[in-house]
RNA sequence: GCGCUGGUAGCUCAACUGGAUAGAGCGCCAGACUUCGGAUCUGGAUGUUGCAGGUUCAAGUCCUGCCCAGCGCGCCA
């Protein structure tokens, strides 16, 4: 096996679903409720509930904030808006819930006869008239279209993300795509949510596997013209490193020469460093290309072998503030050198969760994984001071962050509480027939005969898909925007239905329905976004042939309305005509689906970024698209709903709703690390 | 053995952290003036939320005990 790194071998790189442990979540909770951290945000949502939630508390005599606290969105199923349920504060006034909520439910009628109060048992339910929720939500999104998946939660605040983290010399496979997706997403989530945001990805470009494939090369005589010509420098690569270790197992006087390399590279022998390059300079070329085809990017590639000889002020740290210990245990003779690693003996030092203690220094003194995350904390800490650093590494090393946190913490480390292990659940493939020892059903990491799948050969076989898709339903776009459009989609199948489930799930893999294309998928979002964009494309010459027949009869109420904003239409402005466009005039139940669907757009991005989960978001924006395709489907079949309808001054209200769906939708699928294709 | 996760419709998953009649997609059945884009929409059938207790106005959600599955537990990362 190649490489260190986050991402190790199949079987470690993926363990169950697993979630942090107690001792890290009390953490992690202690790091959430510090008051750097939280910091109440005004949503959509809130703008409608608040002048509700004022009239109850003056007839109440209790704080309007403590109210609106209480204003939620109703349980699944309920077809109203907004809903109180009265059982915190009937218990707090000394009242029968039920009856309060009559109460509340005649004087909010009372004050505001266009939302809808009415009383359902201990309920107090909400049903806002379309047209209140449109005079309310359209002038705030008009005045900032992002507002949805806008906030400030984290203003002044910095986060590191450290995501993605491949092994050098070796392909990005498609479990990697876990770890680089959800980072991607929650750095975009976090820098929306007003965090300053520092991409980390820590490279596995150190490691005993380099001696062997430097010995190799050097054994073979390999030329660095022949890695250039290889058809993929990586498989070439990888290739090298089999056939080394295959013939170590037969010859030890191979892996004789692997440990000498070793030894040189890490002494900083010229020859041994400059082949380490070369294989480092091969590998990130093929990385950079799959990064740019996910639309990724990196603030920072410190792997591994730069914090290297960095280790040795921590360590000595450890050892004068008494934290470490020689371990005893083992059983060594002389000849084998000292009797055992260096250890923190966390069982001793905390107890409680701790059964095993964390290892910092092998025997023969070279150091550990862990050390190198303390030595790498302290270095990003040193240059970020960041308030949250997050970890996006799969569940099965839980173990690992829960031990070396709790020694940052022993350290004493300013920033120990606000380390979190971000973890998530392995991809498991379909296996349809038992072989290699394996049942048929789900199975971790490989299929179709055992072979690894890449991440590149998934991306390049959803492209291909897509292209198909594109071609046949959409003839008229071609060369190099079906081909934008074929990478946009068939990436963006590929990476929502990675993220669009809680990510300690297990992702279960099949090429079928990972590439779909209806449904709750990611080409359903992108096509939501892609008939918004039409109908805006064809709104000004709707406008035109309107003006231009208005014109033909001048005294209907349209063309008044028409010349007064003749202006705008000759000059094709739309987002003049829109902003002067009466909000009121949205009448319709799917124009409110599509405006509270939108105001539950910045709670969700909250609660992503409090929870480090794009799939909050995922599912906020499959609500959207729902309530938008329903929207504009209706429209198929009366031409009186559709946006660009008879009435213009309907059609210009209609099209401020259709700028305002398709510009957050378009910024979620960002936000979630997909493009939003303008057509497809 | 110790520990950590999880178990919700045939399948894959939600359920805004304790709220109402547990919701979606896929699949299945029946529909929508060839459409401002049908990669869409509307309707239907499918549930003892693993089992048993407990806590309270209220439990898929919290507590306890079982059952089942997966993962982790010393010089890899």
């Amino acid at each position: 096996m190649i490489g260190l790194g986050r991402i190790a071998r199949p079987t470690r790189s993926q363990s169950s679903r697993r979630r942090t442990s107690e001792w890290t979540s009390t953490a992690n909770r202690a790091g959430l409720s510090s008051p750097r951290t939280i910091r109440a945000s005004r949503t959509m949502l809130h703008l409608l509930a608040q002048p509700i939630a004022a009239t109850i508390a003056r007839h109440l005599g209790r704080e309007p904030a403590a109210v609106l606290a209480l204003v939620g969105p109703p349980a699944k199923g309920q077809a109203v808006d907004l809903c109180l349920p009265c059982f915190q504060l009937a218990r707090e006034l000394k009242r029968n819930p039920k009856e309060l909520a009559d109460e509340l439910a005649a004087v909010v009628a009372a004050a505001h006869p266009d939302a809808g109060a009415a009383a359902a048992g201990p309920f107090l339910n909400l049903t806002f008239a379309p047209a209140a929720v449109a005079v309310v939500l359209i002038p705030a999104l008009r005045a900032e279209p992002l507002a949805p998946l806008r906030s400030q939660v984290g203003k002044g605040l910095t986060a590191c993300v450290d995501f993605s983290s491949p092994n050098i010399a070796k392909h990005l496979a498609f479990h990697h795509i876990r770890s680089t997706m959800i980072g991607n997403s929650l750095s975009r989530l976090y820098a929306a949510a007003g965090w300053k945001v520092v991409r980390i990805n820590f490279l596995g470009d150190w490691g005993t596997a380099f001696g062997r494939l430097i010995a190799g090369w050097k054994r073979e005589g390999l030329t660095l013209a022949q890695l250039e010509t290889a058809p993929d420098r990586v498989t070439f690569l990888n290739a090298l490193y089999v056939r080394v270790s295959q013939a170590a197992k037969a010859d030890p006087a191979i892996e004789d020469e692997a440990r000498q390399w070793s030894k040189r590279l890490e002494d900083g022998d010229s020859e041994a460093r400059g082949l380490w390059q070369i294989f480092k300079d091969a590998s990130l070329a093929e990385f950079k290309r799959i990064y740019a085809l996910l639309g990724v990017d990196f603030d920072s590639w410190k792997g591994e072998a730069y914090y290297e000889d960095k280790m040795g002020p921590v360590l000595a740290e450890l050892k004068t503030k008494n934290l470490t210990s020689v371990d005893l245990r083992t059983e060594r003779t002389p000849e084998e050198g000292p009797p055992g690693a260096t250890i923190v003996d966390l069982p001793a030092l905390i107890g409680k969760p701790f059964k095993r203690p964390m290892l910092v220094q092998r025997v023969d003194g070279g150091t550990l994984y862990a050390t190198r995350d303390l030595a790498a904390a302290d270095d990003r800490f040193r240059d970020f001071a960041y308030d949250r650093s997050l970890y996006v590494v799969d569940l099965g090393q839980s173990l690992h962050f829960q031990q070396w946190f709790a020694v940052a913490k022993l350290l004493g480390r300013p920033y120990a509480d606000r380390l979190r292990h971000v973890g998530f659940g392995i991809v498991l493939m379909w296996n349809d027939e038992a072989g290699d020892g394996l049942e048929a059903g789900w199975a971790r990491g490989r299929t179709r005969g055992g072979k690894v799948m890449l991440l590149r050969e998934v991306l390049e076989e959803a492209i291909d898909r897509a292209r198909a898709v594109v071609a046949e339903k959409n003839p008229a776009i071609a060369g190099d925007e079906r081909e934008a459009i074929a990478r946009a989609v068939g990436v963006g199948a590929v990476v929502f239905n990675d993220l669009k489930n809680g990510r300690t799930n297990d992702v279960k893999f099949k090429f079928e329905e990972a590439l779909r294309f209806d449904g709750e998928t990611g080409p359903y979002l992108q096509f939501a976004h892609a008939r918004l964009a039409s109908i805006e494309r064809k709104a000004v010459d709707h406008f035109t042939a309107a003006f231009n027949a208005a014109n033909a009869a001048p005294d209907s109420e349209a063309s008044h309305w028409l010349a007064d904003k003749a202006p705008d239409i000759l000059t094709g402005d739309l987002a003049s005509l829109t902003g002067r466009a009466d909000p009121a005039l949205l009448t319709l139940d799917s124009e409110k689906q599509v405006l509270l669907a939108l105001a539950k757009l910045t709670s969700a991005l909250e609660r992503a970024v409090d929870s480090d989960e794009p799939s909050v978001l995922a599912q906020a924006l499959l609500a959207l698209a729902a309530a938008v395709s329903g929207w504009l489907t209706a429209g198929n079949h009366d031409e009186s709903l559709r946006v660009l309808g008879p009435d213009p001054a309907v059609t210009a209200a209609r099209l401020a709703l259709v700028r305002a769906a398709r510009a957050s939708l378009g910024e979620g699928l960002r936000l979630l690390g997909l493009q939003a294709p303008e057509r497809m």
